[in-house]
DNA sequence: TGTACATCAGTGAACGCGCGTTCACTGATGTAC
DNA sequence: TGTACATCAGTGAACGCGCGTTCACTGATGTAC
């Protein structure tokens, strides 16, 4: 158990977990502060000692998120072992066990509109994730002939564009679009072809 | 200009007009019954003469998207002329140019949330587009040889998640992931890739 | 063509509600002596 | 160790607001004779 504090314990926490269970559940504009405040047993007001408004908690959530994204990122790719090819699917993996695991995480970075703008360590925090998934990119391209090597940014933007399509459209409960696949077979489907397509995987199995 | 009715003419086009007006600017969950009249130059309650609520208008403006949407596949699909590959790679770039185009239409119907469980001409509507895409990954995939053929259900389902991932990754005034190339380009390429990972093209060009 | 009547699209005012936020407070915890 | 005081996390009640929706109405349009 972590040290309890002052009366509640460690609220700030408990308020940014209440928080993306709700978002996990209604989406980051369908949760309210109020309920929040009381998923953690805490009176709406409560939350203003820890953040100043609604938004605020928002961007914490989104800055955790980016924050084990981008570490989760960083491992799964660990430095491009056991060889660039093999780290750059773990990576892929890792994009979409993230998104599975961490849906309201996922939600808040991604679908809140938070703006970068407003909050200097949010910012910095998802320039990171997206530097992590380049570098892998990066590398990964180096095996590439450089008459045909695509830029990296470019690389890793397909891949990016990839996975998040697969996570909306397929790994919700998303009405209407109803999963033809498992959304994980359908990633590392779609990695596979296009990774083929840039001549980084033979052919022929 | 079209037939002017009885006091207003056309009232129910013009608050699905401004309601898409709306939803592009600010999302689905952002506009209000009360903003989308009064662009519409009318009172709230007039909204009612002709839906039965907030959620019916939205499900208004993703049917239509959904009808304008099946019918640009369609046509730029052009039952696979003149040839099967140029007919794809043309229904690709019609669906960024309808989410380009129509982006009050595509958030209505992608990311609105709303259930199509509850009206059965929005889930009529919805299956039409997905079955347009579907048809045109069959007959392309035909050109491979069956040994290696995917299913074209997850051939769709990859290019339709590439296209949704770039959508709303890059076409976007999305704060925090600034577009690294345009989004057409990023597109075009990314199914380009792709289909050379599945010798759709020849793997130099 | 003119008049009397029926229809019904849009009005204006109001409703209940739940939201995000504020504020003076209280009482448990930490600290100084 | 015991007491007096300071701190400040969380309370409870209230706020102003804008939302979606309702309802009795009114007056422009369409229709019958």
């Amino acid at each position: 158990m972590p040290k309890r504090g002052y009366h509640h314990g460690n609220l700030k926490q408990a308020l940014v977990d209440a928080t993306l269970k709700l978002i996990e559940g209604k989406g980051p504009s369908g949760f309210t502060v109020a309920e929040a405040a009381k998923l953690a047993g805490v009176t709406p007001a409560a939350v203003y000692r820890h953040f100043e408004g609604r938004e605020a908690l928002i961007a914490e959530c989104a800055l955790q998120g980016h924050r084990i994204f981008g570490d989760l990122m960083e491992h799964a790719y660990a430095d491009g072992h056991p060889s660039a090819l093999a780290a750059f699917e773990a990576t892929g993996r890792a994009y979409l066990a993230f998104a599975r695991k961490f849906p309201g995480h996922y939600m808040a970075m991604f679908e809140s509109g938070v703006s970068l703008q407003s909050n200097s360590q949010l910012a910095i925090a998802a320039d990171r994730s997206r530097g992590v998934l380049e570098r892998a990119a990066e590398k990964l391209s180096e095996h590439i002939p450089p008459h045909k090597r695509p830029p990296a940014t470019m690389f890793s933007a397909h891949i990016w564009a990839l996975s998040h399509g697969v996570v909306e459209l397929f790994a919700r409960g998303n009405p209407g679009a109803k999963a033809p696949f498992p959304p994980d077979d359908l990633l590392e489907s779609g990695i596979g072809i296009y990774l083929r397509g840039l001549g980084l995987i033979p052919q022929d199995k």
